[in-house]
This record gives C-alpha cells, structure tokens and sequence, in this order.
DNA sequence: ACCTGAACACCGTTCAAGT
DNA sequence: ACCTGAACACCGTTCAAGT
C-alpha cells in the first residue's frame, strides 16, 4: 500500500533546456554526477534519481540505457576532464611536478567517481593524457623508452594512491579514529605517534613521495 | 511461481564441526570469505551464501548478524593475518623492505577484502602490525618523530597503491586493453610505448618506487 | 520523440513459529 | 540453541501503453 509519495516535486533545475518538464540525456548525468559525488556511488538507485528530476523511473532508461551506462556516461565525464591539465615550470621536473600535483587535486575534487574509474578498469584511459605530457618532459631530460615507461607508472602510482589514502585518512579522522590511536600507548616514541595524529598532512607525505620519484629519476 | 530450487544442495563441507548438518559462525565466514575473493564483494547476497552453505537465509542472521556484520568479520580476519608477517635481511633498510614487500604479496592476495577494508575505513589498523615494525627498523638508522612518521606514511601509501594498480593492471589486460593501446600509433618514442604493453612489470614498478622511498629516507 | 504505470525477479531484513 | 517460511520494503529492468 502508499505506493510512493509521488506528489510534484518541486522540480530540479532544468538548466540548458528550453523546452519545460522534459529532461535530456545531460540532464540525467548531471543529476547522478551530484548524487554520487555527495553520498557515493550505492547512493545512487534509479528512483532517487527519477525523484531528483521529477521524472519517472522509466523516462531515465530512455534517455541513457540503464544503470551501468550511467555510471559509464559518468566515468567518460572524468576521462573527458583530465585533457584539459597544461604543465607549468621552466624546467622538466617542475612540469612533471606540476602535471603530478594538477592531477592530484583534479582527482581529489572526484574521488567517488575516481574509485568507479577505477572498478570499470578505465584508470589507464584516466591517466593518458597525463602521461603523454609527462613523457615529452621526459624526453627533454633525456629519459625514452623502458625508463620512462617505469618512471610514467611510477608517478602513476603514486598520484592515485595518495588521493585514495587521503580519502581514507579523511574518513577515519572524521569519525574520530585517528592512526595513531591504535598505536600503543607506552610506544617510545612519542613525537612519531604524536605525528600519525595530524591528519592533515596527506598533501606533505604526497609531496614526499613525489620527491623521491623525481630524484630518482635524476640520478638512475 | 516456482520460488526456488530449494532441493537438497549437496551440503558443503562442514569441516571442523563435530555435529552434522548444522553450521558455525566461521563456516558462514569461511564461505562468505571465498565468495567474497573469487566473485567480488557484490557476489556476496544473502541468499547465494546460503545456498552454498544448504540452509535457509535467515539461519544466517541467527550466526552474523546481517551483511554489514558479515563483512566486518572478513575485514577482521585480514587484519588478524597482518599480525603474522616478520622482517628478514642483515640491515635496517633491508628489513624494511622486507616488510614492504611481505605486506604485498599478502595484500595481493586477498585483493578484494583489502578494497573491502579500504571502504570500511580500516586501512590504518591494516597497516598497524607492519608500521611497529618498521618504526622500530627506522629507529635504529636514527630516524625517529616526525620524520619517521613521514616515511612510515610514504611506504604505506606506495605499498596500498602498488596493490591496486596491480589489480587494474591486470583486469585491463586480461579483458584485452593494455595501456599502451591508448597512445597515438605515431608516438616518437616507440620503446616505450613497447614497454607499457608489458602487462607483468607491476613487481618492477612497486620494486622502483620501493628503492626510491628507501634512498631518500638514507639521504634526507 | 518522450513519458508513464504495472509487473517481474531479485535484494536485505524481521518475525513468529517450529524443533 | 538453532533453523525455518512468510512477509516487508526496496532494488533494476522490461514492456505495453499513452501523448
């Protein structure tokens, strides 16, 4: 019984469209991009979807399949977004630091659909562009071939794990539990537990990391 | 119509449980735990595990509690696993990356609980065991507080990161797309363009990163 | 061309009832 | 103490039907 609350509702921001009430297939991504941006990817069920746009359930499979489209669709937005990064610096390794730390708050500012990129196996198609400024810079410093294959995955590497462990650490310290509290009390080091409970400083082992790589890639 | 093929499902090895047909708490683990590893957490419903088990769903809310609970108990089981790891080699510097590399191959192992536990905020107590371990490795080169907090987060992040892509890396290549596929045909540089089609140099990659964190952490 | 409700198979979960 | 079926609200999806 009370099927659903189905009573106008209020409508969303049709935005670009000219015609009223009817919903296009942008429409559609954008509500979801908000939707899981917010509260994550299991947030997102059709029907609150359809709710958000004031629309029926069934409208949203005309407009963009089903839910794994969606979610496709939502995914090639990121891929689309990662074109536009332009290096900065006067030298190689400045503009690999630069095109490192770019990407780094790009993916920040998406982490929820940075973790579907990755689930649907489209990461390497995320970092491409990335990796072919990053390798004419290579070139530049003399670095082709096997090496530079190895030094491009290794910054890979590195950018999107600090943005999941950045993700995480947020997490945990949001809800109370710092690393450090599970460190046990008597450890002799005190200035080294007191560290693990500074959560902000995700950006500083990030650059730590990024410091190491480009050293390395110096001197081989 | 035709609700299920509830017919006698052959009934799972029970295992250690002296009394027949009836089921434990860790048999409900154990099977949720193998699900869980061959077919992804999504593959885990209710209903599935107790088919495989050869008892009604609702049985097993009598033993976990519900799906949250359930999963809760895998993510506690691969931090009990973590506890068992112990450093080998002559000096500090090979210790450590000894206990980066065992963490790996154990994490590597069990990649879906280890996305599991990444969601479920858990990841610093995963790491726990290993970093006492390694705090007290860069305690006898001299590196304490701060800077060995640093370090310790470098390693963490580079080792959690390695496992991921690794487990991408490898998705991609089996379903075909390598990462190279995705350059221009006429890039330049065409060894390394070869070199980025080598789906198995994961190993390479962490082993690079490894020995990079592991130099600067020598000369700071 | 676009939107709708009804209907399907599938979820997780609760509960009263069995032994 | 353990297991069961019935029943609930919620999913994604299809389809015939409307305008």
């Amino acid at each position: 019984m009370a099927a659903t609350t189905r009573v106008a509702t209020g409508r969303v921001a049709t935005g670009t469209s000219s015609r009223t009430s009817s919903v296009t297939a942008d429409d559609v991504l954008r509500a979801a991009g908000r939707i899981v941006e917010r509260h994550g990817v299991d947030a997102l069920t059709m029907r609150r979807l359809s709710d958000d746009l004031g629309v029926a359930v069934t409208s949203i499979y005309w407009h963009v399949g089903n839910r794994d489209a969606l979610l496709d669709g939502l995914v090639d937005r990121l891929l689309a977004r990662m074109e536009t990064l332009v290096p900065s610096g006067d030298t190689p390794t400045e503009r690999i630091a630069s095109l490192a730390r770019q990407l780094r708050t790009t993916l920040l500012e998406r982490q929820h659909l940075v973790g579907l990129a990755h689930e649907r196996d489209r990461t390497p198609a995320m970092f491409l562009p990335v990796q072919l400024a990053m390798a004419t810079e290579l070139a530049e410093i003399g670095l082709t071939g096997a090496d530079a294959a190895l030094a491009l995955r290794g910054l890979q590497v590195h950018v999107i794990s600090s943005v999941l462990m950045e993700r995480a650490g947020a997490r945990s310290a949001s809800h109370g539990t710092l690393d450090a509290d599970l460190w046990p009390i008597d450890h002799p080091d005190r200035e080294l537990v007191a560290s693990l409970n500074d959560p902000a400083d995700y950006a500083t082992v990030f650059e730590y990391g990024l410091d190491a790589l480009l050293r390395r890639i110096l001197t081989p």
